[in-house]
DNA sequence: CCCTCCCGTGAGAGCGCTCTCCCGCGCGGT
DNA sequence: ACCGCGCGGGAGAGCGCTCTCACGGGAGGG
């Protein structure tokens, strides 16, 4: 038990004002500094930065907000199943991206969880006026709500939102049909014929693009496309996958699943099963994940640069906030296949 | 091409003195109402609220601010590796339980990511009075300019800090000597004796506790503990421990791993060489996170209550901020033993 | 040499709230 | 009948910044 007062006293820090006055200026002109205006002397600049160190002076962002109805913070609306989200290393560095671009900025992240509450929390904090901007993660359809932020501030989509969401939404991407055909045509590359795939929820456009460009690739190679099953972007959920597409056709030699999350759940059920991989069947996965090197052998996956694209989501809102005129909608970022061991 | 403006204009929403005047008020009546306090009529609390309602009114956070000098928003402050922080089940959860706490509050989260750049823009941040209090997980030992907080805002931790960082830290914990005794002993009963443990990052005391549990369980057993090795709280790190524990000591019956992430990399390498589980080895996990049941057998683990850690911590700060003079500053949370296959 | 223009700077009016006063009214005590 | 008190409500002064506007002075044109 000290002595100190539990209220955290704070010692009020220095304002415009003091700067002003220790610079021997306007207030005005300090504010121009530290706003980057050209049309300060340079001497002038030098006096106040040196005055703004000395005092240790931090623009104090409510006041600012206030006065220019600019909040420099935006808004990071995550679905209702945060640790669904969270746990996800997609996810996770996709957020490391944002962060890291949005760390030379000005502006600050907002954590928002968009659940679906009677009375729209979420949806009433972005409508108040408290962020400038909003970034929109991994965005199931039935997410309606979107539509009420439609117009309020700019939004930016990490992953294509579902059609009806918005008019024309900005959004960052992959090329989610590119990367699942050349999934699927590196196991028939490899020789393998039976080849079936382990798709995300059929509400997401991510998964139902990988599972498309899968089909497009077995037509082309003239095969039946017929062996799918959904996991659900879970480990569990792709196990249970597993162990049905097994039930239904025990001779499959190839597999695409459509995340390395879900892989690591496919090859256990496999590994439970003796069936070796690649010498069995060939797996290939998605996402390029820390997930894909956690097994023995290393996972061949499709690369999604989600660092990257969480970064370039960041400059797409930026761009937006800053007024740019001619902002690309759809956000395309490169796929790649990364080849180790399990195909 | 659309021919509407780039620019979002934001048609002006209303602001308290609209509600006065719809209500036939003064705004410091409504300003009475939107803040909850008793000193005001019935008929007129009614009044406003349904001016309110009818105008769609939100206090301008900016504005409150500025006027309170209290932002009403906390900054969770996590370290600078982002990827791992998130991509880790526990803070999954923890986070999902900070969230649902502060839901029902009015304030909001600043993800804050605590990168050692040369400016330390973190601590600015919490310095500038942008925030309340603050949050801090995962703390590892090494994060000295936490020092510079002290005293600033309110800090809670999630997790007890290392000695040193603050002289007297608000913090909520898990008993984990207690876990790791409960862990070990759980083995010992089963009648296993030689039995390893594969810990966390020495830098931590979660990870450093665990493992004293483990020791003080040995020794009153009169057991030798001294198969230990290190994982890192990763799973390829656990695997590379587990490797190496088995060729120090190849017929060891017993193993407490001090994360259920942890424990299925050690189960990879364990099911690789042929190893059965419980049969030859028993494991006990720790977390009770999502990872404990990937696998084809349940995980034995310790119970790291983790989404009421999260709501514990807010609960905490909630209450430092309320002015509150005896909040305890350690904050144990009961730790449990969940029985499945593995033990 | 005067007028115009621009450039660097200062003055001052808000931005939308909170919060301290202060006022008026009705009640109870003497 | 008077005074005092408490309670509900209004008035108004900021909070720390931005931003428009005005202003003084030097440069350039006629």
């Amino acid at each position: 038990m000290s002595t100190v007062t539990p209220r955290h006293t704070v010692r009020h820090p220095p304002t415009l004002e003091a700067v002003a006055e220790a610079a021997g200026v306007s207030r005005a002109t300090v504010s121009r500094v530290v706003n980057g205006s050209p049309r300060v002397r340079g001497e002038v600049v030098e006096a106040v930065q040196k005055a703004i160190a000395e005092l240790g002076y931090v623009p104090n962002r409510a006041a600012r907000s206030l006065a220019s109805s600019r909040t420099h913070s935006i808004a990071l609306l995550v679905p209702e199943e945060v640790s669904r989200f969270f746990g996800d290393p997609y996810f996770a560095s996709f957020t490391t991206g944002l962060d890291r671009r949005l760390a030379a900025s000005e502006y600050v992240l907002n954590l928002v969880v968009a659940r679906d509450d009677p009375d729209r929390k979420a949806v009433r904090y972005v409508r108040g006026g408290n962020v400038d901007g909003a970034i929109v993660v991994s965005h199931h359809s039935g997410h309606e709500f979107l539509a009420q932020l439609e117009g309020v501030v700019p939004i930016v989509f990490g992953g294509r939102p579902e059609a009806g969401i918005s008019a024309e939404p900005y959004f960052v991407d992959v090329d989610n049909v590119a990367g699942g055909r050349l999934a699927t045509e590196h196991l028939l590359g490899l020789g393998r014929r039976r080849i079936a795939t382990i798709a995300g929820p059929v509400d997401m456009t991510a998964s139902m693009d990988r599972l498309a460009g899968f089909r497009a690739a077995m037509d082309d190679a003239g095969l039946p496309s017929t062996a799918i099953d959904y996991g659900n972007f879970t480990a569990p959920g792709a196990a249970a996958a597993m162990r049905r597409l097994l039930e239904e056709q025990p001779d499959l030699d190839g597999l695409f699943v459509a995340s390395d999350l879900m892989a690591t759940g496919a090859l256990r059920v496999l590994a439970a099963r003796g069936i070796r991989v690649p010498d069995d069947i060939a797996i290939v996965g998605y996402d390029d994940s820390p997930a894909a090197t956690w097994g023995e052998i290393g996972l061949t996956t499709v690369s999604q640069p989600s660092e990257l694209m969480g970064a370039t989501t960041v400059d797409v809102l930026l761009r937006l906030l800053g007024g740019d005129p001619d902002v690309p909608h759809a956000n395309i970022v490169p796929t790649e296949l990364i080849i180790r061991e399990s195909a």
